[in-house]
DNA sequence: TAGATTGTTAATCGATTAACAATC
DNA sequence: TAGATTGTTAATCGATTAACAATC
């Protein structure tokens, strides 16, 4: 199987590309039957030939002046992400955050969708968030093993964020979705997708620290 | 000036120093008085030459050998990403994700701190959340300017980002946090920090997809 | 002293940007 | 045809990793 090197995604690229996906799909409501890279890239702000790149990863083709065919365009990228297809996942620790994914319905359309949640407090267990049910910790393992659920979706305190992460792994979920500021440890083989929100506080942080520095020595 | 050329901290790398610490404050507690960073990577299961060059960024010497006395350590990454200086924060959208930042205690060691919560919602204005008020949007522009405000926090639904991110910029703020999936257009000098969670479902499910392929075709 | 670790410089790796031929 | 855009290859840039001397 020679021509078939896939080369591996860069993950920025993946990053970027619902954010086409986004103004693609403004862009056929409005009727647009071709669309541009240049022209996608002056909406986002982006560099045109970073568009063609990674619209390329996808395989959409495009026609030198013409551009692409957005109804193509989007399918495209659709199919690439996978966003065609539907993931199943468990959600533990309905708080805030929690909560939060549970109502947030655009996830369905990235092809993720959040079947249960997960959590100790009485007061939360037997309510739903997002027409989605919280249930006992307790019942985790029986269902995770009998819907053969793959994703776990972590947004536990800190504090009991390994012990969870633990209890998904016993459940035969191959990948979490971390979205505590714990580094977790856990087989190798488990796919662990970190998102620490306050580390990009310390970024825009540093970035206006760093702004008001240069200010006073101009 | 000449010595005083200071190179620009990767991105990374202030991302990663927030791990250091916190395991270096559980290492304090329990009394280790010097730690080296192949111990730190051990932890954190990095790579040991990137620990010591992420530290070398803060200014912290550390002894051949010895490693790094745990609390000068700690101090210089505490001062070197702005721990000890607070910046105050305005909070736009109190909602679900509003709610999990406003009671997320651990912002405030950051150094930031979110000092007032706006909505339109006539049954949150006027709630508490985290010992922090929800007010009426109409007095974010008259509050800012009078407490001289320089961060926003942008967590509303998509469909008014841009709105109220233009009426952040109008009241003088200068950089805003973007919990949203919106790209924002801002004035050039307006810092932005975008942090979309569901790009981070994106990658996560591309790399769960692209194992099954895999072990299907071994 | 011997050996582990720091700290710096060089090599590698990967992603972004530039260049340019092909083409609609 | 002329000119803008695709698509690919090469050059640049930045971050990670490796190498190694200094040193406690």
């Amino acid at each position: 199987m020679q021509g078939n090197i896939k080369k591996t995604v860069p993950e920025p690229t993946l990053k970027r590309l619902p954010a086409y996906l986004h103004y693609l799909q403004k862009a056929r409501e409005e009727g647009v039957l071709n669309i541009s890279a240049p022209a996608i890239s002056k909406v986002l702000n982006c560099d045109p030939t970073q568009v063609v790149k990674d619209i390329s990863f996808t395989g959409a083709k495009g026609k030198p002046r013409l551009g692409y065919n957005t109804y193509e365009l989007i399918h495209a990228i659709e199919s690439f992400l996978g966003f065609h297809r539907t993931s199943e996942a468990f959600l533990v620790g309905a708080g805030n955050l929690g909560s939060a994914l549970m109502s947030y319905q655009y996830l369905k359309s990235f092809g993720l969708k959040i079947v249960a949640a997960f959590d100790i407090d009485p007061e939360k267990i037997g309510q739903q968030k997002g027409k989605i049910n919280v249930l006992h910790i307790d019942k985790l393992q029986d269902l995770a093993v009998r819907l053969k659920i793959q994703i776990g979706i972590l947004t536990t305190p800190v504090e009991v964020a390994q012990e969870v992460a633990d209890k998904m792994v016993k459940c035969g979920i191959k990948a979490i979705w971390n979205l505590t500021p714990l580094n977790l440890s856990l087989p190798e083989h488990i796919i662990i997708q970190n998102t620490s929100m306050y580390s990009n506080v310390v970024v825009l942080l540093k970035k206006l620290h760093d702004l008001e520095k240069h200010n006073n020595n101009p």
